[in-house]
DNA sequence: GGCTTATTCAACCATTTGGTTGACGATTTT
DNA sequence: AAAATCGTCAACCAAATGGTTGAATAAGCC
């Protein structure tokens, strides 16, 4: 699996790969904070951040002993602009994102915390 | 796997899959006609139609013994917006989308077909 | 009715995927 | 130096994926 939408598309098939990208949409995270939400184990974690790091979708750096993971959205042009080809979809609807965010992650209003 | 953005990422992470849409895009085909292009058996085609109606890109008729295909292109319209929430990228860069065409498949200069 | 064409179904197979656990290397902290 | 923390690696496992072949179904043609 070379070609980048293949890697794109696959790397974001996968839920729990999602929510990791929307959640760093909000900051740069640490691994084990990236981990915290889920109820997985590190390791588990630590290859969707592979898969994700080898779609291009993010990156990561290592400074002292925890590695910082950042949001690459560039990786998602490709994806996009493929997609965007096949309909005449309104351009850049964010109301329309943050709908499905709310949907796919609902804010959990105990914590403030929004997944 | 019953969320939308699951079963379309995943279907659209599989190249013979996008490669369906592309010809589809172009005109409605029937199964036949859209398995001719490709190397493997006609089963194995019916499977990843099977993939793409499940996931809403495509619907299926069937008219006498042939069954059309229809791109559905709304169906890609939640996971561009979802996509497109990530960035802040050109709306709708139409060029941009023939060059990744032709860069996943080339034309066909002989037949003039464009897979 | 019987052959042919179009498509799907069912069983099977190899590979990939997403998860686990336990050991390990690297870095801080005490 | 010893202990704790952060993250990855390796081996393993069950389930899903993408392919096969052969039989079954459905519709048109002679």
């Amino acid at each position: 699996m070379a070609l980048t939408l293949d890697t794109v598309f696959s790397a974001l098939a996968d839920p729990t790969r999602r929510a990791i990208l929307t959640m760093l949409l909000e900051d740069d995270m640490a691994v084990t904070d990236v981990a915290q939400p889920f109820a997985i184990s590190l390791a588990a974690i630590s290859k969707h951040l592979g898969i994700l790091a080898e779609a291009g979708l993010i990156s990561r750096e290592r400074r002292g002993r925890v590695v910082w993971c950042k949001l690459e959205p560039d990786a998602l042009r490709a994806g996009s602009v493929w997609m965007q080809g096949f309909g005449q979809f309104d351009p850049v609807d964010l109301d329309a994102f943050e709908r499905f965010l709310e949907n796919e992650f609902p804010t959990d209003n105990d914590t403030g915390v929004t997944l």
